[in-house]
Formats: C-alpha cells, structure tokens, sequence
DNA sequence: CAGTTTACTTACAAAAAAGTAAGTTGCGAA
DNA sequence: TTCGCAACTTACTTTTTTGTAAGTAAACTG
C-alpha cells in the first residue's frame, strides 16, 4: 500500500482518504438530513441532537470545503443560511447509507432495539 | 435520532455505532488484509506500513473483542499467533469496500493517481 | 551463557477531535 | 432604548486517539 500527499497530508490507503473527508461524528448525520432536502442552519441544528454550535460550524465549512455541500446566505434580517448537498455530496449517500444499515445490522446483533430505523 | 446505550457509552446514531466499531486508522486495514488468507502478527506488522506494534495490538484485541476476528496462539517458540476473519466479520468486508471505493473515486476526483488500487 | 526470534507490554508524549460557555452582529419590534 | 432573533465566532478545557521508544518472555543456537 503506496502512501500519497493531498493538501501537506499523508494518506496510506483510500479508506483513510475518504474518512478524512466523511469521519468524526456529525458529518454523515448532517449529510444524511441533507440528502432529503434544503436545511437552514438552526433546523440542522435542532433536527441534530447534541451537537453543539461550534461543532455545527466547523462540519458544515468543512464538508462546503470538500464540495459536498454549499451555502446560500440571504441578505435579511435575521440573518438566514441554507445548506444543501452538491452532486459531488450525493456521491457520499449510498456510502452513508452503508455505514447506517451495517449499524443497524450490528445493533440488531448485539439485542439493540432497532425499530426506530426502519 | 433517538440515544441509545451500550456498554456504558451512549451513541446517537447507527452510524456513529458501526464507526465505533470499524473506525480509526487501523482496523478497516487489518480487515482488509484478513479477508483473504490469516495472519500472523508479523505478517500484519510488515504488510501495514507505517504500522506500531503498539497500535496493531490494540486494534487487534478491540477487533477480537468486538468479534470480528479471531486469535489463535501456537505453543511455540519463538511464539507464533495466528489472526483470522470470523463471519461476522465478513459482514464488514463489504462496508469496508464500499469506502475504499469511493475513496478511489475521490481521489480520482482530485487528480490523485489510482493505478495502484485497481 | 550470550545472542536471536516473535509477540507482545508499558510509560510517556504529542496531536487531533470534541465539548463548554460566552460573546458578536444588525435590525425590526415593543 | 432595550430586546430578541439567527447565524455564527472565539477562547479555553477536556477527552480521545495516535505515536515513540524501550523493555520483557521463553527456548533454541552456537
């Protein structure tokens, strides 16, 4: 497994590469409400539970970075932002989406209720 | 998105549950390489660049433990182990494939060269 | 009896990820 | 003139993950 650089990082293999943009904890769960449709900020936040301001922010400038999201701020008062996937970013679904029933599947394994997942 | 407990931890997702399990630098690497034939400790250790015994143990045994893959030490010296895939470890593989793939794809993506993973 | 081999183990340090809490902005409403 | 709203921003701390380096065990070899 040949090593490669991208942005001064080293990466060892794909799966690295590809958790590097995907991994932590918020970045599929904000993904996978974005799939389904437009969110402004405050409803990602509340459709989210635990994640706080902060962690919001810098997950979703990230994922913008990465190009599976953008941004769209209206000039109004209150201010009003809306987010929502790129075709790059729906590139990521059924990946999420692997990740979530495999999930599912260990929980179902380990006795974990699993109904509200289906 | 309800909470749920498992020993002890609480996770809010079945995302963030599968992740626990097959996430980190290490261990989708390992399972990659125990898919196709068993190893010995040794073997990882030289086909995981990069790679310390330190984390190569630790994720072995968090492997074990969460029971996708099995050890087998021979009464030997100097010691032998051998490290294989169980079947619900198998059930991983395809997770783990799934990422790597798109991983290609990203990379591929961003101009980075692929012929060494196809 | 010192050296070699393999599979670990341990102590410690560094880096990365995540959490907490408080503050900022601009304007319309009360 | 103060208040509230929505979307951030900042400073700081804690927790988690990863890395580094050195050491151990047990028996066979020369």
């Amino acid at each position: 497994m040949p090593d490669f650089l991208y942005n001064g990082k080293a990466y060892y293999n794909p799966v690295e590469f590809a958790m590097d943009r995907l991994g932590g904890t918020w970045k599929m769960p904000i993904l996978w409400r974005l799939k389904d449709r437009v969110h402004r900020y405050s409803e990602l936040k509340k459709s989210i539970a635990h994640i706080s301001d902060k962690m919001l922010i810098t997950q979703l400038r990230e994922l913008e970075a990465d190009g599976f999201i953008r941004r769209e701020v209206f000039a109004v008062v209150p201010p009003k932002t809306e987010y929502s996937i790129t075709d790059k970013g729906r590139l990521a679904i059924p990946i999420v989406e692997t990740i979530r029933n495999f999930g599912i599947q260990l929980m179902a394994l380990e006795g974990i209720d699993i109904d509200d997942y289906k």
